[in-house]
DNA sequence: CGAACCCTTGATGGCGATCAAACGCCGTGG
DNA sequence: CCACGGCGTTTGATCGCCATCAAGGGTTCG
C-alpha cells in the first residue's frame, strides 16, 4: 500500500485506537486499488474476501431480488464498509458498485478477523462501528415503514443540511435516480415529491436545494430528533 | 438474581465465552424481574439504563412517529435485546413492551460497558451479536423495499417453518395483528394476504399454518437463500 | 349474558408504480 | 461547429397495491 493515504485511513474511528504495530500489520497486507465508475465490486451471496475502505470516490450498496433492485446505502469517503459480513464470515447481503471513480483499500478479511482477536482496541472500534451501523439500519427501516415518500425526502434533506452545516443549502452528491432508489421510490415519484415540497418550504434547482422556509418544511415532514440524530 | 436461571442465561452466545468471574460480576449486579403482559418496558428516546435479557415470555420492539406505529422486531426467549443502544450509550431508537407475561434480566448498562472493556471474550461475543443484528436489519429492509405484502408473508412462513424444523406445519406465536405490524401492513391486508397464499400452497386454520405445496409457495414468493438464511 | 376484542370480508379511496412522451443536458462524430 | 443520439429528469395518464372505512362473525373474559 502506498504511504500517501496512510494518515487519512489511520485516522478513521475503526483504526484510530489500535496498536501501531497491529495497524502496520494490517496495512502492509492490504492494497489500494482504483476502480472506474459503474464497476461492480462484489455481489450479493459472494463470500467476503476483503474489508473495503473507500478512500476516495462514491460507492452504492444495493440489493436485488426477482428482477427488482434497491439501494441500501451510499458510501462516501472516507469510510469502511461491509464490516459485518467480514466479522461474521458470512456471504454478502448486498452488492456494491462504484458510482464515481473510486480508490478503495482492500484489507484481507481473514486478516481482519485475526487482528481483531489480538487487538482489543480494534475490536472495540469494530463493535462500536457495528452498533452504529445497526442503529442506522433501524432508522432506515422505521423511516420506510412509517413515512410516505415526500416525508422521507424532506427528512433526508433536513438531515443532509444538518450534516453540511445547517446553512439551508444542500447540494445533492448523486444522481436523482439513485436518491430515488435509496428512498425506496421511482425517479418519477421523486420528481413529484420535490414538487410537493416545493410548496412546503424548499426550492430546487438541478442538484441544488434551498430550504427557504425551514419551519414549514419541518411542520410537513415532522422530523424525529431522536431518530434523525439531528440536534 | 436468583440462581435458577443462571445456567440458561450463562449459555447464551453473548455470555458463554467470557471469564467466569466477570460473568459473576455481571450477574451479581443484575436482577430478574417479572412483567405482566402489555407493559411498556421503555420508550423511544429514553436513555438506556439496562441491557435486557428476555428469559421467558415475549417482547415487542416497536417504533412510533407522528401517530403511526410499527413493529420492528419480536423477541423470543432466551435472547438479549437493545445491545446496540447500551454499547453506544445513546437513546433507544425503539420502544419495547411485553406481549405475554415475561421474566427479564436487567443488567446495568454502565456495568456492561465496563465489563466489555475488561473481558475480550465478552467483547467479541458482543461484536458478533451486533454484526448478526445488523444483518437481520439489512434483510428486513430489503424485504420491505423489494417485496410486496403477500410475498413477505410467504417468505416469513417459509422461514418460520425452517426454524421450526421444516415440518411444513407452522404455529404462529403471536396475534395476527402483531404479525401484520411486523410485516408492515394492516391486519385487514394480512388477512387478504393469507387468502392469496391459500391458492399458492398453504392452508390456514387459526394460528396453525400448513404448507401443503411447498413448490407452489416457493414459486410464488421466490425466497432468496442468501437473504432468508435458509438452507 | 354481554361486552370487548380479534379476525374476516366487502367497498372505496389514495399513494405510488407503470407506461408514455417531451424536454434539457452532454458527449460524440460527422 | 453543429447535428445527432443517449440519458436523466420532468410531466401527464392510467393502473394496481394497499390503507381506510364499515360491518359482521367468532372467541374470550368479566
Amino acid at each position: 500500500m502506498r504511504v500517501a493515504e496512510k494518515p487519512e485511513i489511520a485516522k478513521l474511528p475503526l483504526f484510530r485506537e489500535m496498536q501501531d504495530e497491529q495497524r502496520e500489520r494490517i496495512f502492509s497486507s492490504s492494497f489500494l486499488q482504483v476502480f472506474p465508475p459503474q464497476l461492480t465490486l462484489f455481489e450479493l451471496g459472494q463470500h467476503p474476501d476483503f474489508l473495503h475502505v473507500l478512500v476516495d470516490g462514491l460507492v452504492e450498496l444495493y440489493a436485488t431480488s426477482a428482477g427488482r433492485d434497491t439501494t441500501i446505502g451510499i458510501v462516501e469517503a472516507v469510510t469502511s464498509f461491509i464490516l459485518a459480513a467480514v466479522v461474521t464470515d458470512q456471504p454478502y447481503l448486498m452488492s456494491a458498485r462504484t458510482i464515481a471513480s473510486s480508490r478503495i483499500l482492500l484489507v484481507p478479511a481473514a486478516l481482519v478477523r485475526e487482528v481483531v482477536k489480538d487487538d482489543c482496541a480494534l475490536m472495540q472500534a469494530t463493535m462500536r462501528e457495528l452498533a452504529q451501523a445497526y442503529r442506522d439500519m433501524v432508522r432506515a427501516l422505521t423511516d420506510m415503514k412509517l413515512r410516505q415518500s415526500a416525508e422521507r425526502l424532506g427528512n433526508l434533506i433536513l438531515q443532509q443540511d444538518h450534516r453540511q452545516g445547517g446553512t439551508g443549502k444542500v447540494r445533492l452528491k448523486t444522481e436523482k435516480r439513485l436518491l430515488a432508489s435509496l428512498l425506496g421510490m421511482t425517479p418519477e415519484n421523486l420528481s413529484r415529491a420535490f414538487g410537493v415540497l416545493g410548496s412546503r418550504g424548499i426550492s430546487v434547482n438541478g442538484p441544488q436545494i434551498t430550504i427557504s422556509d425551514r419551519a414549514a418544511l419541518e411542520a410537513f415532514v415532522r422530523p424525529d430528533p431522536v431518530r434523525e440524530n439531528l440536534a
